[in-house]
DNA sequence: CGGGGGGTTGATAACCTTCAAATGGGGTGG
DNA sequence: CCACCCCATTTGAAGGTTATCAACCCCCCG
């Protein structure tokens, strides 16, 4: 979609599909700062060029708007400048959660911190949130979360061992002990 | 100042010293968001609690606004508006940036992008870039970059005996190399 | 049937943490 | 003014969690 630095000339809003915006250091190594799912916005950077690269997950959609157009906007209509400051507000929020998870929490507090956001966006979406999709593969999750492929799929066995989680097709994911995972998610 | 969950009624500008921004797990587990200095705002939240603890590091100067009054003036001034949209753009950059750190970065990489960090503040300031403070204790540090104190500690030495830093009396720090610091931040 | 990508598992090692003790500097009280 | 104590920092040794390197499996697709 876009890559960190690029002249930023669109807002994109995403209407189906997951996209995963990452960082990258000079040698490769990459963050997953976040996915972005239908309903989000994204590029919404205050910045001439793009803070970070975007690229899709799975399939999806996006809707462009002209960045122009999208400040002038913002500066007339108020219902939509409280929704953006909101939104900017919730992202901040999130990625000093994120900073928590990164700097003090464990691969199996990383995994169930992670499985149990999924859940929440699956229920704030009107989902089930014991059967979530999963749709990013080991490589992602593992630089989501400051961790290695190896690690990822280790933690994910020794999950599914413990009986708090079933694989199912199709990128799917059952949480049988939403509880027990919500706890670990915080300590050990 | 203040505590994470409490009902949130103020906005703070800091106008000396140094303050500690930081979340807590159940266990006791630090992870400090940021340090705010002089010119620095805190606790826009944008929610009607703190999303985290606010304690001073150094003495320190406050001012404080209500918070009530704070948001008319945004929905009035377009001026606040856009410095406040900046703001937190600028917040949310570094929140980015802090990712990739805790991630994907070493200890002496760590290191080197606080140091180096420390180093554009002061500049930004106009003060010298190569003499900086640090006012903050090995604790503070070491919550911050996702670190123990001992891991810290350790890294500082082995800058202190790579000829890149000296430390100085007054928790100051010289640069004595910061080319080379700047190059450690990003790559072994 | 062969190839390839993603995922899992295993063995080893590195980095950082943990636990422990020593060092040093600043402030207080004698 | 000096001794002592306290706390922050440094240093040391051992251990653990996670990374790295490597092999293997599985399924899909050509």
């Amino acid at each position: 979609m876009f890559r960190e630095g690029e002249h930023a000339e669109n807002v994109f809003e995403v209407t189906s599909g997951t996209i995963r915006v990452f960082k990258l250091l000079p040698d490769g190594r990459r963050q997953i700062i976040g996915f972005v799912e239908a309903g989000d916005f994204l590029g919404l950077s205050f910045n001439d060029t793009y803070l970070y690269t975007a690229e899709a997950v799975t399939t999806a959609a996006v809707r462009r708007f002209p960045r122009r157009r999208m400040e002038t906007l913002i500066d007339e209509n108020p219902i939509i400048r409280r929704r953006l400051l909101a939104v900017t507000a919730n992202e901040l929020l999130t990625a000093q959660e994120q900073m928590v998870l990164l700097g003090r929490k464990t691969a199996k507090e990383k995994l169930c911190t992670f499985l149990l956001s999924l859940s929440r966006k699956a229920a704030r979406r009107g989902l089930c949130d014991t059967r979530v999709s999963m749709p990013m593969g080991r490589a992602d999750i593992a630089d989501y979360l400051g961790l290695t492929i190896e690690t990822v799929s280790r933690t994910i066995t020794c999950l599914k061992t413990a009986g708090l989680i079933r694989l199912l097709d199709g990128h799917k994911i059952e949480l049988t002990d939403l509880d027990t995972i919500a706890e670990m998610a915080e300590a050990a």
